[in-house]
DNA sequence: CATAAGAGTTATAACGATACAAATATGATT
DNA sequence: AATCATATTTGTATCGTTATAACTCTTATG
């Protein structure tokens, strides 16, 4: 209509309506100061230009980019895990200004490295981050300068921030009380690597699932969830010749592909052993999945929904760029989609 | 130093050094016109305080966002697809001044959609968008309206553009080849959706491989590979419980997560109908893992490297974005990494 | 010795938006 | 009718960058 081809801005509509483009600004931001009749005439004339505003123009201005980055280790191999994330985060950015930015680092060079480029060069209103230690100097780091953020996981760090985390105890208890209920006696835990919060919160179930039944634990410590498949599956196997293999396992992942993949790693490596699970031993395990697990047949699985998280950290994240308090902005999941019944064999239709 | 605590500009760089904004903006370009001397000292001084030119004044007076879009769909569970894409992007985009940006949509609602929002508000410099179809509408919009873009996956619209595609035809030739060589005579193809590109390629390639090996082809049309694995699972067993069953498949995905997960799929499927793989059937599949995978005793495999597809998309979409020429963007990976051996159960240590 | 040519540098305007202060219109008050 | 208060509207400066055109020196040229 106006300067063909070339996008409308705010003196597009100004000059359109023979008003002063500040009045235009404010109307569509709905001051009080601008009568009823202006701004519902200058809205109306945006939407019928298609007006939006520059992300450029506004990010100059104002200093807020709309953008949220996730930051991801490249080494992290869950797929089902990365996006879902992924996904769930734009479920909650879905309706805001906000556009998801992801970027990467190498677990092997400084994890800080990205969240202080992010930071100096104001890259984005807010942080998603994964992976979080009990004591991590990233979250050390976005406190002191300023830089908004949640993770998905907690510290004990003495200082309180956005999170969403998977109630990991309540699953390891739950997941020996699940094999004890069975009968099982001696219980091995594939836990998560050490130095992450989650590990410790797993292990406090399962030692106190243990205690809770007078379980005996085998331990298990060739490996973690985050090995490769291989390392996992020959891991497991070894463990299931040793003489003084267990009856139960609690795997602590739920992915399938990759680092991580611990669900298949299992399988092949029960395979390896002759050891038919559900019969010479029970497996309570997550699964990252949203449709029902293939396995279920096998697999006691607990399910752990990455896409909720991912909503809710979007959604914990603006909040905390708005300025909500923390209180609010901290979820710890409890696990409730529990697939422990063996179910028969699907039917022919369905 | 300057202004303590605030980011520096080329305002601090020319006044720390008593030049004009201009000159500092030009020695950083290295224009030639300014003498070598002074290109020197500014670089010097924006060394020395961490300069880092603002995004946002850059984008507004440039109109480059230095911002590349991957647009995904959100039904796409295939998640070690998505995550490697991802990560491949990624790394094509390290030392550029790009970042990734990841923007979803519902194959429900109109896939346009997402591409017109990003044109028509210049969110992004470029877009790589996959699922393509042979008349794909956003590769037409994109060309109307002069957005670089980047396919994985092929068009047959006339027009030529940036891409990169695995070659699935030669895949389909390769597997049947290998059933043909193991005495298989009737075969089936789990194959993709069929309004996607590469069905047709897939298709041509196993009907070929038929043809050239003179074998039979058992019809298999319940599902495609864009299935839940349940409905891929119950399709499965069924087919392989029908009097004319195969003794050879191919499968045309390589996902073991959610839709696409026809790997884990099959497996189960076979399971459920007592069928056992390597003896009565035999399964050729694509794999996307970049690690080795679990069920090689099983499976014959063809490695389709998505993190590659991502890498070579990113560089594309970057030369098409300089102008280069478009022969030069196109990628047709042919099948290299095959593991059809069946391989000994691997070795106690490793 | 004036002047032209070239080398090097810089002021100004613009990209699109908002904050602030100033200006105008409207209506009420005396 | 003049003045004041209130309700609206608007001009100017600014965010950080670059394109354009103009400026200031040298140095060479006739």
């Amino acid at each position: 209509m106006t300067a063909r081809g070339s996008k409308p801005t705010l003196k597009t509509i100004a000059t359109a309506l023979g008003l002063g483009v500040t009045t235009v600004s404010r109307a569509l931001r709905d001051d009080e100061k601008i009568s009823p009749r202006t701004r519902a005439a200058v809205k109306d004339m945006a939407r019928k230009l298609a007006y939006r505003p520059s992300r450029a123009g506004l990010r100059l201005r104002t200093g807020k980019t709309n953008v949220i980055s996730l930051v991801l280790d490249t080494e992290e191999q869950v797929g089902s895990f990365i996006s879902e994330m992924i996904f769930g985060i734009m479920e909650a950015l879905d309706g805001t200004p906000y556009h998801l930015n992801v970027t990467p680092y190498s677990r092997h060079a400084d994890p800080l490295d990205p969240i202080r480029y992010i930071t100096e060069t104001e890259a984005a209103d807010g942080i998603i981050i994964t992976r979080i230690e009990p004591e991590d100097p990233r979250v050390r780091y976005m406190i002191d300068n300023n830089m908004p953020f949640a993770t998905h996981g907690r510290t004990y760090m003495g200082v309180e921030h956005p999170f969403y985390d998977f109630d990991n105890e309540a699953f390891a208890r739950i997941a020996v009380a699940r094999l004890a209920e069975l009968g099982r006696r001696r219980l091995a835990l594939l836990a998560p690597p050490d130095d992450l919060s989650f590990h410790n919160h797993m292990r406090h179930g399962f030692l106190r699932g243990l205690e809770e039944h007078g379980l005996e634990e085998v331990p298990f410590t060739a490996v973690t969830n985050d090995n490769s498949i291989e390392q996992i599956r020959h891991a497991i196997r070894d463990l299931m010749r040793s003489p003084d293999r267990p009856d139960g396992i609690v795997n602590s992942s739920g992915g399938v592909s990759g680092t991580g993949g611990a669900l298949l790693a299992l399988m092949a490596g029960l395979a390896d052993a002759d050891v038919v699970m559900g019969r010479n031993v029970d497996v309570v395990t997550k699964q990252l999945f949203q449709r029902l697990p293939v396995f279920r047949d096998a697999f006691h699985i607990v399910h752990e929904d990455v896409r909720e998280a991912g909503r809710e950290l979007g959604t914990a994240l603006i909040g905390s760029i708005d300025g909500r308090p923390v209180e609010d902005l901290q979820t710890l999941a409890v696990p409730t989609r529990v697939l422990f019944q063996r179910p028969e064999l699907p039917s022919d239709r369905e």
